[in-house]
DNA sequence: AGCACGCCGACT
DNA sequence: GTCGGCGTGCTC
């Protein structure tokens, strides 16, 4: 295709023919196409696939910023625009990144420049970490008999007596002026003053911001592997050594070692010349893990929400010059620019943290099993409780490998897990009563032996069902409709959905009744007030998203809790996953409900890996350990089968349901979301989205099944209501048939303020 | 995403 | 009679 025309450009005999190199570039906006532009002969060298450039853009053609995806050669019968700028010095996506960004673009049905942000997150943040330095340097300095004041001297003296420079030691000395005031005790007049002498003069460099000298953390040793370690770790060998793609599934109990595997697979990988990425979940306990595990390797480099512009960049440039054999972090470490990858692992595989929560709205999971196919490596999950989709993918002949890890390492004992009807409770004690007798003497025996305990309930704040005892009816957010919840940190009721904050009334809003205002339901801030009435001589702290305002929070926390100046901690979810403390002999769920509460499918799995999660917290010593779960749902089978601690039993069971109800993994869903703050736009808009969508499927002969519009779980947001549609396909094959079809009739778009399109949903929230 | 063009309500 | 609201469409 080497002669391309523009359809509405008219064909005049006097429109200059552009001919030459052509960049596809894609613009880093929301904008679902690329457009062509002339490589000016001066930037032929750098006008690469993967820079950002600039090019004008729009009516008045300013310059917008862009990614070239492609480079061609050709003719044009209209005038070509040309590029303005070329704003890398080497490409910040290397060809299979890029092949990945586009897949990623299609699968998650998003603008290919959305997507490239994703994976080259400095496309966004231009020259962050980097600053402008002025140095000082001597440049004709006056002669012996030459006046000069005391102060001049010195900043001489100074200067004489500089170190070379450590990139250049053949250049004149030269010393930050920053420095140099403070060190010859000068002003920058004086500077000034003597630069127009010409004794010295200033030059400005771009340095990185902060030296990059990373403090070496303290090393920490290897562990032997027992059997079952050994011989999976021998699988990921044999599968490096194989030199292709492969996704394996180790399946370990907690306890059991499946991060001493990881190790040995990353030090063969490394071993050979290779890189490895270790993918762990977005959770608030992210930088510990991180930090522990970077202590196993020299040449690491941690990513993380936490970590600063100017590190992330700096780490950035040295993993793609080959300088960093490990990169360990959340979500965005897959997209790390590694030139010689050799594997990939991700660390409990089944988080819901996986699932980037804006566009592109990937699964890090399976990004990274679409990523080790295009670098032909090999990919290997981690999980003691795997999602069900990459369950039934381990399935004998099927796609993945399964490795298993039956047993807990020597020394470590499976903790006893029990489970407490909240009916029964009720039944058989009078009054209300958060903690159960069990529960209760749970936390009563660590203490009493000097033990450690962890207390869990998902849900923040105070009380979370406000209303009038008179007309029962509940406090709402007025943005979005939901029941409020009361925090006596800041004696406001708090909407969890938007973050507004309502004086609460003393008497009931409703006109015409006044009724008094009753509080009731439970959460983290209630529990803390009623440990320490239970447990007074007890050092209780609470650990959730309103008291770690900062980092340092955690820090602190974890560290008194870690040295044993905390008996209880009480908090929410982040304190169900990654706490590793041999001290914690016992772990209490408050109401393992909260996971049942949000209505979808994937309730009961949620709810299973909880308890199994929370109960495997209690084992990390060899004391044994003992958890407590709280529900009103004791007869559930996600709770028995925990009980039992029978992962394969229970989705064995779930795995029957979901065939027989059609739902994931037997199936792929999409979800759509339209939202607007008219509800019969947002309505309207889904019916006729629904509507024109299964015309177009259906005259295209593609298979999907559109789901009728309706209310979404979270009816209203932020003063806007939300319509929903859920989209069904048997496989991907098709889900991507229909998808392209519908992205190329532009059939994903609607007329309301924002169109959500989630594929693989985590959550139907 | 921006930005221009275009068609219907409250003002001098 | 105009100013300006946002709804719609386009950007090589």
């Amino acid at each position: 295709m080497s002669r391309r025309s523009l359809q509405d450009a008219p064909l005049l005999d006097s429109a200059p023919l552009a001919h030459g190199p052509i960049a596809d570039v894609a613009p880093l906006a929301p904008i679902d196409r690329r457009y062509a532009y002339l490589i000016p002969a001066a930037l032929s060298d750098a006008a690469q696939p993967g820079v950002r450039v600039r090019v004008p853009f729009g009516r008045g053609g300013r310059p917008a910023e862009g990614i070239i995806v492609a480079r061609s050669d050709g003719d044009w019968t209209a005038s070509l625009q040309p590029l303005l700028e070329v704003l890398d010095p080497a490409p910040l996506l290397s060809p299979r990144l890029l092949e990945l960004a586009g897949w990623i673009a299609r699968y998650y049905a998003c603008p290919l420049g959305v997507a490239l942000s994703a994976v080259a997150p400095r496309a966004s943040h231009r020259e962050a970490g980097y600053r402008m330095v002025r140095y000082v340097l001597l440049d004709r300095p006056p002669a012996d008999g030459i006046r000069r004041t005391a102060i001049q001297q010195r900043v001489l003296d100074c200067l004489r007596s500089a170190p070379p420079a450590p990139d250049d030691p053949a250049a004149p000395p030269r010393i930050d002026a920053a420095s140099l005031r403070g060190v010859a005790d000068c002003s920058t007049a004086t500077l000034r003053a003597m630069t127009a002498k010409g004794w010295i003069r200033f030059v400005e460099r771009r340095e990185p911001s902060r030296p990059p000298t990373a403090a070496p953390l303290p090393r920490e040793a290897d562990w032997t592997l027992n059997a079952d370690q050994q011989a999976a770790a021998g699988r990921i060998i044999a599968a490096m050594q194989a030199d292709g793609f492969r996704a394996l599934l180790l399946f370990g109990v907690t306890g059991s070692g499946k991060t001493e595997v990881y190790v040995h697979a990353i030090r063969a990988a490394i071993a050979r010349g290779r890189q490895a990425i270790l993918l762990v979940p977005e959770i608030a306990l992210t930088t510990q893990t991180l930090d522990r595990l970077s202590r196993r390797f020299d040449r690491v480099a941690v990513l993380h929400s936490g970590v600063g512009e100017a590190q992330r960049t700096r780490d950035w440039a040295a993993i793609a010059a080959g300088r960093i054999d490990l990169v360990i972090g959340t979500r965005s470490a897959l997209f790390a620019p590694c030139p010689r990858l050799g594997l990939i692992v991700v660390d409990e595989e089944q988080e819901g943290s996986y699932k980037n929560i804006a566009a592109p709205r990937y699964h890090t999971r399976d990004v990274a099993i679409k990523r080790a196919q295009i670098e032909g490596t090999p990919v290997l999950l981690g999980s003691a409780t795997p999602a069900l989709e990459t369950w039934s993918n381990a399935a004998p002949g099927g796609r993945f490998e399964l490795l298993r890890l039956p047993n807990r390492v020597s020394g470590l004992r499976t903790p006893r897990l029990s489970v407490v009807d909240l009916r029964e409770e009720h039944r058989e004690r009078r009054g209300v009563h958060l903690l159960s007798r069990a529960m209760e003497s749970g936390l009563r025996g660590a203490l009493a032996r000097g033990e450690q305990s962890l207390l869990l309930l998902n849900r923040r704040g105070y009380a979370n069902y406000l209303f009038c005892a008179r007309c029962r009816t509940p406090v709402v957010c007025p943005h979005c409709g939901v029941y409020v919840v009361l925090h006596r940190s800041t004696g406001l009721a708090h909407c969890h959905y938007c973050r507004a904050r309502l004086i609460l009334p003393t008497r009931c809003a409703m006109a015409e009744c006044g009724g008094t205002l009753v509080k009731f339901g439970m959460g983290t801030e209630r529990v803390e007030e009623e440990l320490k009435a239970m447990l007074p001589q007890a050092r209780i702290a609470r650990m959730d998203s309103d008291v770690m305002a900062r980092a340092a929070d955690y820090a602190d926390l974890l560290g008194r809790f870690a040295v044993g100046g905390i008996d209880v901690l009480v908090g929410t979810q982040m304190i169900a996953k990654g706490l590793d403390f041999p001290r914690v002999t016992f772990v209490g769920v408050v109401n393992a409900d909260t996971a049942l509460a949000i209505d979808d499918f994937r309730s009961a799995e949620r709810t299973f890996q909880l308890t199994l999660q929370v109960a495997g917290r209690a084992g990390r010593s060899e004391a044994g350990g003992e958890a407590v779960v709280q529900t009103f749902h004791a007869g559930i089978s996600a709770i028995q089968f925990a009980l039992r601690q029978d992962y394969e039993g229970f989705a064995a069971e779930e795995l029957t349901a979901r065939r027989r109800a059609d739902l994931p993994p037997f199936a792929r869903l999409v979800r759509i979301v339209l939202a607007d703050p008219r509800l019969t736009r947002a309505r309207d808009g889904a019916d006729g989205m629904a509507r024109a969508m299964r015309e177009a499927l259906f005259k295209a002969g593609l298979r999907g099944l559109i789901g009728d519009p309706r209310p979404a779980a979270l009816p209203r947001l932020r003063d806007a209501y939300r319509f929903e549609a859920l989209l069904t396909f048997a496989t991907a094959a098709d889900l991507l048939a229909a998808m392209d079809h519908l992205r190329a009739e532009n059939l994903l778009r609607a007329r309301c303020r924002s169109v959500i399109v989630d594929v693989d949903p985590v959550a139907l929230q």
